[in-house]
DNA sequence: AATGAATGAGTCTTCATTCAT
DNA sequence: GATGAATGAAGACTCATTCAT
């Protein structure tokens, strides 16, 4: 870490990334509340408050890793789902990459979905614009697949989140019936029971 | 509130009763860990470390309260299933009740599903047994219809969890796709239209 | 300090005057925004947090000091007014009180002076009251000499204002041209000379 | 801001002056204290470090606006008293230019009389230094007027003070009452009063 | 000459919990 | 049985200042 020199913003992205990443692993051991800046600035191997010019906030610090890893499965997906594949193939290719992406992240999402209320609008809107995004592309693969007569006149939106939801059913227990992939198997394999034609 | 007088323990168990109530109020309002001790003890008018002759820890009172309220759903539940209704209805109508129960309560659950792993684990153990004592009411409904004929042979114990997930993608999301009732009916049809044979 | 036994309102405001009195000291020593809480805990030979119970906050202990001083030297005038002598020796012992109290206080006075407008609004009313009370006796008094027609017809607000101020060209100077006495006593014939018929 | 050019000392000084100004300004909102450098580079459009090539400390910040102001008022101070006027109309017009000046500067000088005995002595002694110099204009004046005869002999030095001191009493409060002129009218001339044979 | 990254000490404040009465 | 005074540990955040480039 030079003193002087400017950091360009890539690098300055660079640096928060990494921060992020360190933090985040901290999160998911003790709970985002339990961590304190002092101990991500110790695991970051920085000054306490050299992390403020990093982050203004300690909230800032879980909306941007959130924010940054809803970006990154939400390119995954949009490259799923621009294979123009079967939407039930389709479907089951974007619940492997969410399954993927909960089972690193269950910790913070979970704390997301109690906490989201209590944060800055601010930030709240960030998360939920993304969060929208997401939503709205499988909503679009299902909205797609009904307008081709393969799945039933459902509410789109709503099958969207159901989906989405399940993935919490099979990441979040500590009595799984199977591998993950055999629940995601089984949970997808239903709810596209559920709404085919 | 007399001072020299022993409380009976059935007097007891309703302070605690009133405490929570109060308690789970301010939760609603203000987050778990927003909430103070002194908070909780002003607004049940008792000296602050009174609240410590009813519940030894702050989490105590979470978890207390929310053993409760998982004991009186899985009342209801019972109730419903005890009825001999056709599954399909069972179900739609346990879930009624869930959906009520998760209305009223989605703020303290989320805290859990987030906070759960960080709790006691004798805390923990006490949750669990209720969280499972549900999850197999709603099981025990699908096994029985599985065996009836009338489901398919899925994972009775994960599909129970996607069911009762699915309660979550309803109550809580900001941007609803009807009443509260119509998403029900929706989700629901669509959880048994996919594992009816 | 007994430990569970509630403090009478007395015993309180006793406690908290006998902080307010340790703060004060530091306060002068080391100027107000130097001082810490920790350093008047410590000073007070209590815990950090018990300050917290008695000062929601570093500025209200201030506010509650001014305050009580203030109270004190009104409380001082006041008696001096009710003496009914001749208005030119009802202002000269005025000022002596008030003199007494600037040499305590000037540090705070001065303080207050600067920070006075930083301030959450309901500090700045209650010593703002105080303070309009105060150059209302003095405002009195010449109001009722100037009815008497023994001083001209000078605003009377002002002139107390003019009066009160002189006592720091005293106090506050690194070049005294007397005893605070002389120098009181020279002001003060300025004054009256300068209002007199 | 060329990179490789020294500035001759007058760039210097008007870099300082302009720096200063916007500083100044800075205060006078927020109050000194609550004036970070960071804030006051990134007003001046500047590297946060290089404030410290034009002011070694923030308080020097402070003590050289003072110093600049100081040395003004001095100099119009010094034009009025040079002009051989009758002494009283001498004082009228040195306290309108003390005010104007006060008008201006209040927050920064109440800070002064605050926190000018916390100050590094050098920088104690650079503003005594001035404002004796003030001082003694005024205490010229008066001297001056009493050898004349035109005003009683009353310690020159604390007549000054007090006259000055005046400007306070009009100048900060939040019960004026009248504009600024009449009150320095009304008060110069409880003064004059006061002092003349 | 000019900069901004880095820092360490320090700030106020909060809170669950204990304990003497 | 009930209470509230007391506390110790911790937490987020700020800031003047330095220094390598």
């Amino acid at each position: 870490m030079p003193k002087g020199i400017p950091l360009t913003s890539e690098e300055q992205a660079a640096r928060q990334r990494e921060i992020v990443d360190i933090a985040i692993r901290i999160f998911r051991d003790k709970g985002f509340q339990r961590t304190s800046m002092r101990e991500i600035a110790e695991a970051a191997e920085m000054g306490k408050s050299s992390l403020y010019d990093f982050f203004k906030t300690k909230d800032e610090i879980v909306v941007f890793a959130l924010e940054e890893e809803m970006t990154e499965i939400i390119g995954k997906t949009r490259e799923i789902v621009c294979l123009e594949l079967p939407p039930n193939l389709i479907l089951k290719r974007v619940m492997e990459t969410n399954l993927s992406f909960m089972k690193t992240n269950n910790n913070l999402l979970l704390w997301l979905g109690a906490e989201t209320q209590f944060l800055d609008s601010a930030y709240q809107k960030r998360l939920k614009d993304k969060h929208y995004a997401y939503q709205d592309m499988v909503k679009s693969v299902i909205e797609d697949a009904i307008s081709k007569g393969l799945f039933r006149d459902v509410n789109a939106l709503l099958a969207a989140r159901l989906l989405i939801n399940s993935m919490l059913a099979i990441v979040v227990t500590t009595r799984p019936t199977g591998t993950v992939e055999e629940m995601l198997d089984e949970a997808v394999e239903i709810f596209l029971s559920g709404i085919k034609t």
